[in-house]
DNA sequence: TAAAAAATGACTGACCGTCGGTCAATTAAA
DNA sequence: TTTAATTGACCGACGGTCAGTCATTTTTTA
């Protein structure tokens, strides 16, 4: 035998190594090359841990979403009603915490537009279950305590794409600059409309 | 003087003969020389007219618009109701014609993802800006006629937004497959919850 | 036990084919 | 002849490969 290293360590190392070039250029303006010198590690090496920029991606993803899905785990358990929990959730569209796994998501996204791959479809869907199977819950709370109409369980699928919707519209026009505000008051009115004593806005 | 091109006639003629394999192929995956191949010219003479793969996309995309917009218009004043025009408007993504431009839509979009450009944000902007505005028209239509409640007038940008995250999702993702029925439903549930006389579903 | 030899996985950058983009040469209308 | 239009050979840069090098462990031997 010889040296025997951590491959799956190492391929966390490496992400990381290169999480910060990658956040500040995108991934689409960098070279393999410039990629492993800032990993520190040669261009051979990379192909050893990765078999494409995309792969990268894939890790570094999933290092930044744990560390997300653990501070709005915590928020949630914090959270009384549901607006404030859709809020939590929607967080994700513009807060500064989540920022760089936003940038993330962005360039996944747009990879998965642009050159449609099992793998990555594969990886967008798993992470599509994650999050819908928790708003559902929220929502399906919400209904249970008496503070949502049971129609809402219709629309579940609708209000967890609007955000995405939104915030696609935003980075892609120079319309809806004031994201938070706007997902926010889409949230209100809903949840005003969604609710059993029908206040109104 | 010498031979004189309509550079405008001819930017189009290119644009349409490169279109098929544009839209067999995606745009990410082919080259200049093929495209150019395709169109019946040098690749010299595509640098004559375009400058990149994506300037090519924005006269294609700004054809098939041209054809798609004139389609809705016409579907738009046989309409009757709200919900029946807020279809035909979402019809965008999901029916078999629009199929095209949708496909390019896909493309325009994970470009302007993957990397933001001032003229791709433009032209998005632009694009977004029209059809905001018809949407806005139908949504206070019916207000006006009394088919809405005002509120409505709060949450017109999510629910322009929800439709393309519908869409982002099920191009992104193997969930909301059966995107015509999520959203007629959505739209069926949001505006009986809108009407003025509170039917529920 | 020590140390030399063998074995093997990790690592690397020179190399190859391909692509986007340029430009000098060519064509053909006026 | 002049000039707009066209072209493909050419260039630099890129992604990806692979033969060779290195470092460490294992085995052999004195």
């Amino acid at each position: 035998m010889a040296i025997i290293v951590d491959k799956t360590q190492k391929r966390r190392d490496i992400a990381l190594a290169s999480r910060d070039i990658i956040l500040d250029k995108g991934i689409q303006n960098l070279t393999i090359s410039a990629i492993a010198r800032a990993a520190g590690i040669g261009k051979g090496t990379f192909y050893e841990y990765f078999k494409s920029k995309e792969e990268l991606l894939f890790e570094l993803v999933e290092i930044l979403m744990h560390a997300h899905n653990a501070r709005i785990e915590a928020r949630l358990e914090q959270a009384e009603h549901t607006p404030e929990k859709i809020k939590i959730f929607a967080d994700f569209f513009y807060d500064e915490e989540s920022g760089e796994l936003r940038e993330l998501y962005k360039m996944f996204t747009g990879i998965s537009l642009l050159s449609p791959q099992e793998e990555m479809k594969a990886f967008q869907t798993e992470c599509f279950d994650y999050y819908y199977a928790w708003f559902e819950k929220i929502i399906e709370a919400g209904i249970e305590r008496g503070e949502l109409k049971p129609v809402t369980r219709q629309m579940t699928g609708a209000i967890f794409a609007t955000a995405k919707g939104m915030f696609i519209i935003s980075e892609t026009t120079e319309r809806n600059r004031d994201l938070k505000h706007e997902i926010h008051t889409y949230v209100d009115t809903l949840m005003a409309l969604l609710a059993c004593e029908g206040e109104e806005a």
